[in-house]
DNA sequence: AGCCAGATTTTCT
DNA sequence: GAAAATCTGGCTA
């Protein structure tokens, strides 16, 4: 069910915050060093767009966010709650701050590496979360504004297997501009994270996929 | 299955 | 000095 990688283009990447957190569902995130691979499939984002009261760049560029005013395909990682790293893709053109937090994997390879960082066994405590995702992989600080159309270590991939079906929800976590949403991740598929009332039900509601697989 | 409190530190007001 | 795009373990609010 799934074929071989082929690295994401820059150009292949919508030119739109929103519309690519869509397209990201159902794609590939690859760690690689000198130990090996790790990787996931995409099953949850969440957008921050333009204008948007709850994204980090909304009061402009600050030594922290700055990175997220990158050209779209860049990688913004930032550091939260005193212990975890989250990992966004940069949305939209150079100087415009805006990116797509991805919240959750299905794990692919490095199974093994991702438990002993983890700490934990269940193939579901893995990478359901945006800290655990960041802590699966090894991602940092050091990885803030990484290229991933083009660095080695870290980038996006297809595998030409499109999401089976896309929800969108409210966004977790947040309080500012708390309705909309911005939220989108595949459905019935057990490495989402967030409580059942927004995977399930009315919670959510079916949307258009982005794209192509 | 769902909810709550505590951990822990950077960042900006 | 408070808030923060979270996680974990424990209790049933």
């Amino acid at each position: 069910m799934s074929g071989p990688l082929r690295r994401l283009r820059r150009a292949e990447l919508p030119v739109d915050t929103e519309r690519l957190a869509r397209f990201l569902v159902g794609k590939i995130l690859v760690r690689d060093d000198r130990r090996g691979r790790i990787s996931g499939r995409i099953v949850e984002t969440e957008a921050y767009v333009v204008g948007d009261a709850a994204c980090h760049a909304f009061r402009g560029p600050t030594p922290r966010n700055r990175s997220l005013f990158l050209e779209r395909g860049h990688a913004y990682v930032y550091f939260i709650y005193g212990c975890w790293h989250a990992l966004n893709v940069c949305g939209e053109a150079a100087g415009t701050g805006a990116g797509v937090l991805l919240r959750a994997l299905e794990p692919l390879e490095g199974v093994p590496r991702m438990r002993r960082r983890r700490g934990v066994e269940r193939l579901t405590d893995l990478t359901r979360g945006p800290g655990r995702l960041a802590q699966a992989l090894g991602i940092d600080r050091r990885d803030d504004g990484r290229d991933l159309c083009s660095d080695r270590r870290l980038w996006l991939a297809s595998d030409g297997v499109p999401a089976k079906q896309l929800r969108c929800s409210v966004r977790i976590g947040i309080s500012r501009e708390a309705r909309r949403k911005l939220r989108f991740f595949e459905a019935d598929n057990s490495f989402v994270s967030g409580p059942r009332r927004l995977n399930r039900g009315a919670g959510s509601r079916v949307v258009a996929a982005e794209g192509e697989g």
